[in-house]
DNA sequence: GTCTATAAATGGATAGAC
DNA sequence: GTCTATCCATTTATAGAC
């Protein structure tokens, strides 16, 4: 192993999201993450103050995911605003599959998902992982397009919001239950977005050789 | 009061969704049940087997309020067939006021997206509930729609889904919080979901005057 | 840094009186 | 139908040995 050995506080954080993101954080038990760690539930708070600690300081890297994504959205700016129809569906399926499906974000966002009923702080990360981040990005994307004159005078962020509720219906449809996506499920829900976002293209997009 | 009051065993289903729809089933114990209905925890035995049993019940009742939705929806499915623009986005705005945001479902719907992650039936209600009962109802809508000449061809599949799409978006970025709704709120979702129909309707629906 | 041991509180659930 | 009393398992958290 090239890859130093994770630290027993970080082997904490990713057993207890794996444990709060099927289960929800006030079922699983100190003992059941130290079960999983390979420690006894006493070690743990040498490392955490508390059980909520723990909750915390996972809802921080979440923020941090969540930040790191929207510097990633800034850098593939230009990349993205020059466009044929396959590469527009082939980023929005990229969005699905290697964002909110990534191992570890879609873990964060299950958890989200059951805590930001109860958390304020759950809620606010939400809300920017899945309005105000993606938004703000759609639109710049969008205004770039429309200045180029590929979009018809249509409002960017008006665009933005129709995009982005693609994307969250075919998240929420295929990958809300407490089941791993299976292939099956993942094939089918690319083929619905490809579909959607096809549409989307068509509708609101000229492509040069229109 | 004409009205008859409400058995025991009903106090506690209302009670038990009043808590379980903010913290969650586990975090919520029989006491806590108990005092929101102000009787001993042991007394609630002797209307349930067990906590579970509470839990199991409500997802019945989420079940049928679910059924019932579906044969209104397909009762209204002829005045919703023919259209004029104010009508339709009222249609969707109605929607969500009167449904979503209706104070029980509101707290079924809450609960159903925490308990979704552990519990399979919770999973397929939710399902139930966002996609498939609604997107039969949109498809038979814009089928009619359709076949009346006011839809230029287009698949009323994909209409149902690109409009639930739009239904789901406003729902979760204005809802998915701990806060109960406030009325700013409240008004921001009706606007931005009034401005994304009417676009919807411009695009995809011919009225007769055009 | 991890362990054993233990404190103190809370949880689900039952028995039996009224 | 509801109460009091109680049982027993589990939980969070701390103290102190190694």
């Amino acid at each position: 192993m090239s890859q130093p050995e994770k630290h027993t506080k970080d082997k904490i954080l990713d057993a207890a999201l794996d444990l709060f993101c099927v289960d929800g954080y006030s079922t699983v038990s100190i003992r059941d993450i130290g079960k999983a760690v390979g420690i006894k539930e006493s070690s743990i708070y040498y490392h955490f103050k508390n059980k909520e600690d723990i909750l915390q300081s996972l809802f921080d890297q979440s923020e941090q995911w969540t930040q790191m994504r929207k510097s990633q959205f800034n850098q593939a700016l230009d990349a993205v605003s020059e466009i044929e129809c396959e590469k527009f569906i082939f980023a929005g399926v990229a969005y699905l599959e290697s964002y909110l499906l990534e191992e570890k974000i879609n873990k964060m966002i299950r958890m989200l998902m059951m805590e930001k009923q109860r958390s304020l702080k759950a809620a606010e990360i939400y809300r920017q992982l899945f309005f105000t981040v993606p938004l703000e990005h759609h639109k710049n994307v969008f205004t770039r397009m429309r200045d180029k004159g590929y979009i018809a005078g249509d409002d960017p962020e008006l665009l933005a919001a129709e995009y982005q509720s693609i994307i969250l219906y075919v998240f929420h449809k295929y990958f809300s239950g407490p089941d791993i996506a299976s292939d099956a499920e993942r094939a089918a829900a690319r083929l619905e977005l490809s579909v959607l976002l096809k549409r989307f293209f068509k509708q609101h997009i000229q492509t040069a050789y229109g």
